[in-house]
DNA sequence: CCCGATTCCCCGC
DNA sequence: GCGGGGAATCGGG
């Protein structure tokens, strides 16, 4: 993992039309760990926002690097997929699932 | 004002 | 003890 790399992207998000909390929750996305889950409310409490959980959800929805952007790896706190909608197609959530898989 | 990638609690059986 | 349904919550357009 490059810093140089996540800096970028954070660049590129200030770029980008995002709310100060959208981008937190994308930031927090980053930080997810390859091959590993977290639940929005996990997320939501790393923000500071443990009741936020569905503005996450909102936040990541409007996520402006969705290949960037782990959003895949963002699930229910029951362990489910939640409503994984980026392009809005399975099949991209195939792909995803599949870097997650390699680990 | 309304909706949306969710979550948790309470009631019933 | 387990399952299902409804309400709560936060932010954005």
């Amino acid at each position: 993992m490059k810093n140089s790399d996540y800096s970028n992207i954070k660049n590129k998000l200030k770029k980008y039309k995002v709310t100060p909390f959208q981008e937190k929750v994308l930031l927090a996305t980053l930080e997810i760990p390859k091959g590993r889950t977290l639940s929005y409310k996990v997320l939501a409490e790393k923000i500071g926002h443990p009741k936020a959980f569905r503005a996450v959800g909102t936040a990541l929805k409007k996520n402006p690097l969705p290949l960037t952007i782990p959003c895949h790896r963002v699930i229910k706190n029951n362990g489910e997929i939640g409503n994984y909608s980026n392009g809005g197609n399975v099949k991209k959530r195939k792909l995803l699932i599949n870097e997650k898989a390699i680990a």
